[in-house]
RNA sequence: GGGCAGUUAGCUCAGCGGUAGAGCGCUUCGUUUACACCGAAGUGGCCGGCGGUUCGAUCCCGUCACUGCCCACCA
């Protein structure tokens, strides 16, 4: 007998470690099938699982089990990813509690702190994907810096460089000045801040009181400034171009050139030109040879370039300095109050970065990326929803070259020598490098590469590249990639890139695109804002189940999805209905015959539950098929909740109660066949309390899991139409009396249902439609007391009432009236547009046939009603 | 400045050419042997505004308004 309820904690625990003790998840295992691969799109290994994890990881193990069961030989390769800047953060901040830094202790000691931070920290959220019930094959578990992967990226960056896709270059980047890095354009988050637009005198040198005036809302920068661009065709300026200003504070002379750049309607028209610390101003500087320099330290002080009251300030402080000294000086000419987009650390948001002029290493990703958008354009991958191929493009096309250097120490260091001329040895190992330098002395490029450059060949790295390994031949291009669309750039763009250029096809062939969880109020999930939804709560509160279950309902298209407590409890209410009705399954002996046919069945419940259940498997696995998670989900519950337990387990009721017969025996052997179907399509959603349940409620061997069983396959019977048919009247029918019932106050007496186990189905139709023999009975029963009536024998009474109860009779109940006339109006008004419709010429020559019939046939329907409801209010007046 | 979403019941969201749907909430009733993490019956919508296409529009097209997100080098 099942316990009275469902206790997830202990269920969870010991079906996770079954699981994972038989080897089911393991890929490989059907050599003979066809494949079906997706890598997981690796976590911080040293992070915790956020909701977000939470859905991602439940719809790829919904499309994992799903394609398990339907018999494929299934790779889901986990691993966790090094995240370089994230996880160095967190360790810096951690020496800094112990009044430590990495500086002081160099780079070795640094690193063997991470290592230790990842040995401790790193398990946690593996652990936390199996509570979730994450079906992967757990042996093949990578890391992004582990042996094989860190031979995978060497080779990559080699070969790129041999290529000469990656170079050195000197230019602009976007520095971070706590972290003293260059981050990528990516990793610039650009924050509207409330800011200052400060005009600026510059004298025009040897002409007194004439003044040049520049706009800026970086006034600290003017230190650096090496010319003042005015617009060609601008004639408030023409006079001035060619000659100097005198950068105010330092005395410096600057050349007034001419230039398209700026933009005559914005500022006063001329604009200060700073090519050392401004993306637009060092073209402007290259386009005319203008000096560059660097007034900024790595640590974002000014530094010896400028005049020494402001050397070591930090740049908003040296603002605030400058700002008064130009204003005792007279040159200040205005201050407008304006917003503007600040760029900011993506990590923090606090830290303002700074455009910065360093060497670092650059991938030329042009070439990739134009393969990258064919093959987009092509159909070899596609996005689902498709519009995130939009937002694909649009970047690809504009794609810059990848600063992919970061003056980091946790990551993979670029394989990168130079020798003491600083000449460039770059390969795979430093035997090679010296080999190449002919025994020099060498020294390491000390940077680590970008993150995302070894996630962008974790498609392939994780399967064994660059070795030859039977499981890249059998797995790569992988079948699907679920991610969310704020990686589309970061991570699902390079993968394509890189996969394209060294595996000489697309990474996956499909991309699914997840909406992202925020909470129940809508807003973004942050730990600043201390509104994270830990899942793990949910999971203990709830059940994994409950949790997966509630991921995948809310698992929309194109949106954002809110999850939290209030939700989860719903799913966790599906799974106790699941549960229950499994226990009413047990308890009315309903066990799973082998070798039941479910198409032989002749009862008529058992025909229509037999054809509900063939739908629902068709429907459901269409649309798994196309990924449409929320609709499975919906059209799981719905079958379920309201057509088996809200119909089905109720209609059968009387039958289990009623003496032995071969319709008992087949309503037994259908409910445990539906049953059965019900668990395995729930399965890649609800996998735990579905395979508890598989091994509870059925004597069929079960020492096989539910998790390698089939998947169900779609039931084709004879009569199925007419069997839904007869349900939808009985089922109106009984609804039609309740119904009543409720309105008069009716305490419940009769067994409804029993209805149906009788043979006269013309007169059950007939019944099911009349109003007023609903009524008829509903009063019948009301007046009789349970006992004087039956079991079994509500047939009887529903005829008896036909034939022996005129209508007018029945119906003097006095709120009836109001009631009818109310039907009444409603009929009357449907009637209307009905004839408005019909009468239509255009419509009647135009509609398709069917609807015309199916419109003239609810007009007829409509106008019978009138008519009875007419006639019933006659009687009562 | 460009682009992409969205606007449907009190709330959160499905639906996307043929008389408006779910979950939660709310109201009323109900403990009959699966289930109170329950059941039954209800209440509740000019499907953002305005035009257009169509016999027919929540659905397609145009436009406006508002909201959110992404991208962009603006002084």
């Amino acid at each position: 007998m099942l316990d009275k309820t469902f206790n997830p904690r202990d269920v969870e625990t010991r079906i996770s470690a079954q699981w994972r003790a038989s080897g089911a998840f393991a890929a490989g295992r059907r050599p003979e099938a066809e494949p079906f691969s997706i890598v997981i799109p690796p976590p911080n290994v040293t992070g915790r699982l956020h909701i977000g994890h939470a859905l991602n990881n439940t719809l790829q193990d919904i499309l994992v089990r799903f394609e398990r069961m339907r018999g494929k030989d299934v790779l889901w390769q986990p691993g966790t990813d090094h995240a370089g800047i994230a996880t160095q953060l967190i360790v810096e901040r951690q020496l800094a509690e112990r009044q430590m830094n990495r500086i002081g202790m160099g780079r070795e000691k640094f690193l063997e702190e991470v290592w230790k931070w990842k040995a401790e920290s790193g398990g946690a959220i593996v652990e936390q994907q199996h509570r979730l019930g994450a079906s992967a094959d757990w042996s093949r578990e990578r890391f992004t810096m582990d042996e094989g992967l860190s031979r995978a990226v060497t080779k990559v960056f080699v070969e790129l460089y041999r290529q000469g896709l990656i170079y050195k270059d000197k230019r602009l980047v976007n520095w971070d000045p706590r972290l003293q890095t260059a981050v990528s354009d990516l990793e610039v988050e650009n924050i509207e801040l409330k800011g200052h637009l400060w005009h600026i005198k510059y004298p025009v040198e040897d002409q007194p009181g004439v003044f040049i005036t520049v706009a800026t809302t970086r006034p600290e920068t003017m230190l650096g400034d090496t010319a003042v661009a005015v617009h060609p065709g601008d004639a408030r300026y023409t006079a001035l171009v060619g000659h100097h200003a005198v950068l105010p504070l330092t005395g410096r002379l600057i050349p007034i050139i001419a230039d398209d750049y700026s933009d005559p309607e914005k500022g006063t028209g001329a604009v200060k030109i700073t090519p050392g610390h401004d993306f637009n101003d060092f073209e402007v500087g290259r386009r005319h040879h203008l000096p560059l320099i660097n007034i900024l330290n790595k640590d974002g002080t000014l530094n010896d370039e400028v005049p020494a009251p402001y050397r070591g300030l930090k740049t908003h402080v040296a603002r605030l300095k400058i700002i008064a000294d130009l204003e005792n000086a007279g040159l200040l000419d205005k201050v407008e109050a304006i917003t503007h987009a600040v760029p900011h650390d993506e990590k923090t948001k606090t830290v303002v970065l700074e455009p910065f002029l360093t060497e670092q290493w650059y991938l030329n990703v042009q070439p990739l990326a134009d393969k990258a958008i064919a093959a987009v354009e092509k159909g070899d991958t596609k996005f689902v929803p498709d519009n995130w191929a939009g937002v694909y493009f649009s970047w690809m096309r504009n794609i810059r070259p990848w600063c992919i250097s970061r003056q980091l120490w946790w990551g993979h260091q670029i394989p990168v020598w130079y020798d003491t001329d600083g000449k460039i040895y770059c390969a795979e190992t430093e035997n090679d490098a010296r080999a190449q330098a002919g025994g020099k002395a060498l020294t390491r490029d000390e940077d680590v590469l970008d993150t995302w450059f070894s996630s962008a060949l974790w498609p392939f790295s994780t399967l064994g590249w660059p070795e030859k390994t039977p499981e890249l031949k059998r797995f790569y291009p992988t079948s699907v990639l679920v991610t969310s669309f704020d990686i589309i750039f970061f991570w699902v763009a390079r993968m394509m890139m890189m996969g394209i250029h060294f595996m000489g096809e697309v990474p996956f062939r499909t991309v699914i695109i997840h909406n992202r969880v925020l909470d129940e109020q809508g807003a973004k999930m942050s730990k600043t804002k201390g509104n994270v939804v830990d899942p793990l709560t949910l999971i203990d509160e709830f059940g994994a189940d409950a949790l997966r279950f509630t991921l995948a309902q809310a698992a929309g298209q194109s949106r954002d999805m809110r999850i939290g407590p209030a939700r989860v409890e719903g799913g966790r209410n599906f799974a106790t209905k699941l549960w229950n009705t499994s226990r009413f399954c047990e308890m009315n002996g309903c066990v799973s015959v082998p070798g039941f046919d479910p198409a032989s069945v002749a009862e008529t419940v058992n025909k229509w539950i037999v054809t509900e259940t063939a739908n629902a498997i068709g429907d459901i696995t269409g649309l798994l098929e196309s990924f449409r998670f929320n609709d499975a989900a919906g059209t799981a519950y719905h079958f379920v909740y309201d057509i088996f337990c809200d119909w089905y387990v109720e209609i059968t009721k009387p039958i289990f109660q009623s003496g032995a017969g071969p319709a008992k025996a087949e309503t037994r052997a259908t409910t445990a066949w539906a049953r059965d179907q019900i668990l395995k399509l729930l399965h890649p959603f609800m996998p735990f309390i579905t395979e508890e349940l598989w091994a509870l409620t059925s004597e069929t061997p079960r020492d096989q899991l539910l998790i390698l069983s089939e998947w169900p396959e779609r039931i084709r019977i004879a009569g199925a139409d007419a069997a839904t048919a007869e349900m939808h009247w009985v089922i109106e029918l009984i609804k039609g009396v309740r119904s009543v019932r409720a309105e008069m106050n009716v305490p419940a007496a009769a067994k409804i249902p029993l209805v149906l186990t009788g043979a006269n189905r013309a007169a059950k139709a007939r019944l099911a439609r009349n109003r007023d023999v609903i009524l008829t009975l509903a009063r019948l029963t009301a007046a009789d007391s349970a006992d004087a009536i039956p079991k079994g024998s509500a047939q009887f009474v529903l005829e008896e009432a036909v034939a022996a109860l005129p209508l007018g009779e029945v119906i003097d109940f006095g709120r009836e009236r109001t009631r009818l006339e109310k039907d009444l109006r409603k009929a009357q008004d449907e009637i209307a547009r009905f004839d408005a419709k019909l009468s239509n010429e255009q419509f009647v020559a135009k509609a398709p046939e069917d609807v015309l019939a199916e419109q003239r046939e609810k007009r007829a329907e409509a106008s019978a009603l009138a008519l009875r409801l007419a006639e019933a209010i006659k009687r009562l007046a």
